[in-house]
DNA sequence: TCTGGGGTCCTAGGACCC
DNA sequence: TCTGGGGTCCTAGGACCC
C-alpha cells in the first residue's frame, strides 16, 4: 500500500503556525513580484478566490473581507518542509519526497494501515503545528485519489484508506477526469469530449485506445488506476537532470550592468544548487526577455557549450557574462531572466580531462567553504562582486513575513 | 501600474551519417 | 517511367505536475 500525505494549504499554514491570529481568517499567499496567488486557506476559497490569480485582479475583494496577504517566503516555508519530512521519516522508514509539501509513504508491514495514518497525523501536526491529510491505497495515483477525499470530506477525519473493490468503484465513480494525477487541462477537455467523464470511465476504456490517444505517459496512469503499480521510485528522486533559476522582476531593468548583476546572482543560485546535488555541467542557457502580455515581446537567448564539466560559480559566471555580451541589446525594458544549467551529470562520472588546466581540487574545496559560509549566515553572505545587488531592488515583496525558524533577528518574541 | 517558478517526459521533424 | 533506408542526435513544442 501507499500513502499519499500532503500538508493542507502548505503555505498558508506555515504564516498561521507563527501567527495565531490569522487563524479563521481568510489568507492568500503571493508568488515572486507579488504577482499570483499561489495559496489560499479554506476561508480564501470560499469567497470564490481562484488559484494563479492575479494579484491585482481580486484587490478589492482583498480590501472588502479583510483577506490577509502574503509574500512568499521561501526560507521559512523551506524550513517548515524540512521538519515536516523529518518527523515522517522517523515514522515511516521508506519516504518518497514528492514536492514541498508532500510525500509517498511505503506501508509495508503495517497491519492496522487506517489507526498508523490517524497516529502519523496526530504527530506531525503536534510537532510542526501544520496539518497534514493522507490517503491510502494500492497505487500512487489511487492514493492521490484517496487524498482528495480525505481532504474533501469532514467525516473522514484527513485519512482516507481504500482498501476493497467496493471503496475503490465508488472512489473512481466520485472523481472528475479533470482531478486525476496526470490528467491535465487539454487532456480532460478531449476524454469529456469522448465520454470520459469521471475516472471510472477511463478505466473502462481500452488499453489501447489510452495509448493512442494520450502515450504510454495517459497508457501508465490508466494502469494505475486499475491498482497496478507502474510509477518507479527512482524516477521522482532521481537528481535533477536541469537546473533552472529565473525571475520576473516587479522593476524592469534596461541597464546592461544592472542585468548582468541579476543573470550572475540567478547563475550562483544554479551552481549552488548543482553542488548540492553533487554534480557538473557542460552547458549553460541564458534567457532575458521583455513583457510577455506586452505588444512587441521580444525573447533572446543562447545556449554555452563549456570545455569542461564543472560545478564552479566563477567559471560558469564567467560563460554567462560572454552570453549576456552577444543577446543584450539597449533600450530593451527586461521583464524576466534566468539560468539553466543542461548537459547535467553525476560528479563522480566526470573524469579529469587531460587538456583541462584548471586545478580542480582546489577549485572544489573553495567552492565548499562558500556553500557552507552561505549555509551558515544566509544566502548571499559571500558573493562574486560581479552579483552586486543581484536582482533584489527590482523584486516586490511588499507583505513578508518574519524567518521565524532560520534568523535570530526575526525568532518570535513573546512577552509576558 | 499590476500576470510565478521549477521541473519532467514524449513526439515530431530536421540534420547528418553510412 | 522508376530517385533508398535506417539509425542517431538535436531541438522545439506540447503536456503535465506542484
Amino acid at each position: 500500500m501507499y500513502a499519499l500525505i500532503d500538508c493542507n494549504n502548505f503555505f498558508v499554514s506555515c504564516e498561521r503556525a507563527f501567527n495565531p491570529a490569522l487563524r479563521h481568517r481568510p489568507v492568500v499567499v503571493l508568488s515572486n513580484n507579488d504577482g499570483c496567488v499561489i495559496s489560499r486557506s479554506n476561508e480564501a476559497k470560499a469567497l470564490g478566490i481562484k488559484m494563479a490569480v492575479p494579484f491585482f485582479q481580486i484587490r478589492e475583494l482583498v480590501e472588502q473581507h479583510h483577506v490577509a496577504v502574503y509574500s512568499t517566503n521561501f526560507t521559512l516555508y523551506g524550513d517548515m518542509s524540512d521538519r515536516v519530512m523529518k518527523t515522517l521519516s522517523g515514522l515511516v522508514p521508506d519516504i518518497e519526497i514528492y514536492s514541498v509539501d508532500e510525500a509517498f509513504l511505503h506501508l509495508h508491514g503495517i497491519e492496522d494501515v487506517a489507526s498508523y495514518s490517524n497516529h502519523i497525523v496526530r504527530t506531525v501536526t503536534r510537532n510542526t503545528g501544520i496539518s497534514v491529510s493522507i490517503g491510502v491505497a494500492a497505487t500512487k495515483t489511487l492514493g492521490k485519489i484517496a487524498n482528495h477525499f480525505a481532504k474533501k470530506y469532514k467525516a473522514y477525519n484527513h485519512v482516507c484508506v481504500i482498501d476493497n473493490e467496493e471503496k475503490l468503484v465508488k472512489a473512481l465513480q466520485k472523481t472528475d477526469i479533470g482531478d486525476v494525477w496526470g490528467i491535465g487541462r487539454r487532456h480532460a477537455k478531449m476524454l469529456e469530449y469522448h465520454g470520459v467523464k469521471t475516472a471510472y470511465d477511463l478505466t473502462q476504456k481500452s488499453r489501447s485506445w489510452i495509448r493512442s490517444k494520450m502515450t504510454v505517459i495517459g497508457e501508465r496512469t490508466w494502469l494505475e488506476l486499475r491498482g497496478i503499480a507502474c510509477i518507479e521510485k527512482d524516477e521522482l528522486q532521481a537528481k535533477k537532470k536541469q537546473i533552472c533559476t529565473s525571475r520576473s522582476f516587479g522593476q524592469p531593468i534596461t541597464e546592461y550592468n544592472t542585468l548582468l548583476e541579476s543573470i550572475a546572482s540567478l547563475a550562483a543560485l544554479s551552481v549552488a544548487k548543482l553542488r548540492k546535488q553533487k554534480s557538473v555541467t557542460k552547458a549553460v542557457y541564458i534567457f532575458a526577455h521583455t513583457n510577455r502580455f506586452g505588444e512587441e515581446a521580444y525573447k533572446s537567448s543562447k545556449v554555452v557549450p563549456l570545455s569542461f564539466y564543472t560545478s564552479d560559480t566563477g567559471e560558469i559566471v564567467g560563460y554567462c557574462r560572454q552570453a549576456l555580451d552577444s543577446i543584450y541589446v539597449p533600450h530593451l525594458e527586461y521583464k524576466r531572466a534566468g539560468v539553466v544549467l543542461i548537459d547535467i551529470i553525476p560528479e563522480e562520472y566526470a573524469l579529469r580531462d587531460f587538456f583541462d588546466e584548471k586545478d580542480r581540487d582546489k577549485q572544489q574545496r573553495l567552492n565548499r567553504v562558500l556553500d557552507e559560509i552561505n549555509k551558515k549566515n544566509g544566502r548571499d553572505a559571500i558573493k562574486l562582486a560581479i552579483q552586486g545587488d543581484g536582482y533584489s531592488k527590482n523584486i516586490r515583496q511588499e507583505h513578508l513575513s518574519k524567518r521565524y525558524t532560520t534568523n535570530f533577528d526575526e525568532i518570535i518574541e513573546i512577552k509576558v
